[in-house]
DNA sequence: ACAAAAGTGTTTAGATTACACCCATGA
DNA sequence: TCATGGGTGTAATCTAAACACTTTTGT
């Protein structure tokens, strides 16, 4: 103990990058933050590391507190930890990034934060790194979305197949093929296909599907674009 | 700050998990804790962020003084945070992860330190989670050797095909066939082959090879196991 | 000349891509 | 019946992988 206390202490925030999907769009949670410095600008949401908590569980603490969802997925993006990066004070902070399926947040929870859906095309400025933060977060998911679906953690329960390949032009920005992509995808062999048809988008309707209950989800796709690979 | 302070602060460590490749096998640098708790067993090259450096900053330092490099590559891990993982005092921690020519460091540094290579099939227990630590920084490696040519960063200034195989088998634990490989990593046209032959291993010579000066470089290698694609 | 490692070529199987075409349905 | 998106089939191209073969050199 003796020798740890020359060193200094810092404060530790832990910062969400909270990524969902809708409207054919990620969208980010962000909130006008609430007090000085920079008041009124926009933030991600975060909080201190307290004395009995993990990082971890301060992040899924924040989580729950501002959506209402427990149990979802998250997962370290990087530490930023540049002296003046907050000017009040240094703090340093642990980014970390969370998927949730916007239909089953909690919208009061939303609301009470102040917080709202912005879609990641037409991001505002952020306080301090915030923006790097959300770089550098969405291309852990694009690099997520390249090794496994990630429809269980953003899309409803159940989907078509447009919907999933909608999802994913989303995630890398551009444009798949139809007929490649549903092949693809259904090779893995690890989605159902349901007897109920989406009629909403075309006269023919789109078969539903859904993951199937026993998957251990280990696909691969590839980086050049999507070239996928069932792994287990 | 008001605001900031009814917030615990907590010691911030960084610990480095530096690989380096010497005969056919990948090595890290470890040393005996010189001080309690765990005194004598075998911990990763670390210290403590002080007030005016960044996490980054700090990890340099202790690289700098551990082997007599700058820099080098280094690259974040992951933050280690669980409140009791170091048993004296709450110490949260980001890993990071350095990849140093062997043949170029400060030996004196590394004996100085008390420090010795070790070869990673015969690692030793370390202290605390630092063998998470250093999983994690193995899985990294092999990620970046997906995508780029890490000879730059393991391997002398010039060097044979036949080596860089070895060191890509060392990385990968597994072996690739030395045609396709040679084949694969020409394709690139990344390096520049030399006119001197390396007659250590075999009566006809290999040639040595270097990187071209002038290369941004940016390679994939897929992850199957070994599927390249020259990027840019 | 021959052993042994360096380096080249060839063949096959599989994956990716582009795109033509068929299908089901409500209006 | 026809327009529209959903869904299937196929041929051309590219890549990976296995392995046979040729080259170079010291002894």
């Amino acid at each position: 103990m003796e020798l740890y206390k020359i060193h200094p202490r810092h404060y530790v925030a832990v910062d969400c990058v909270i990524l969902g999907y809708q409207d054919d769009e990620i969208k980010l949670l962000l909130y006008p933050r609430s007090f000085e410095p920079h008041k009124g600008e926009w933030s991600l949401l975060g909080g201190f590391v307290q004395e009995n908590e993990s990082a971890d569980e301060a992040a899924s603490r924040i989580l729950k507190q501002t959506t209402g969802l427990e149990q979802i997925f998250l997962e370290q993006v990087a530490s930023f930890s540049e002296p003046n990066r907050d000017p009040e004070a240094r703090v340093i902070s642990l980014a970390y990034f969370a998927l949730i399926r916007i239909d089953l947040h909690d919208e009061e929870c939303v609301r009470e934060n102040g917080a709202y859906w912005i879609p990641i095309r037409k991001l505002p400025n952020l306080i301090f790194d915030h923006q790097e933060m959300f770089k550098k977060a969405l291309k852990k998911l694009q690099q997520k979305a390249g090794y496994s679906l990630c429809g269980r953690e953003l899309l409803p329960e159940m989907f078509t197949i447009i919907q999933l390949r909608k999802l994913y032009e989303a995630i890398f920005q551009r444009e798949f093929d139809p007929g490649n992509f549903r092949k693809k995808i259904l090779s893995f062999g690890v989605l159902e296909k349901l007897s109920v048809k989406d009629a909403t988008e075309s006269r023919k309707g789109a078969f539903y599907y859904q993951f199937k209950k026993d998957i251990t989800e280990k696909i691969l796709i590839g980086s050049s674009g999507f070239s996928v690979k069932l792994n287990v």
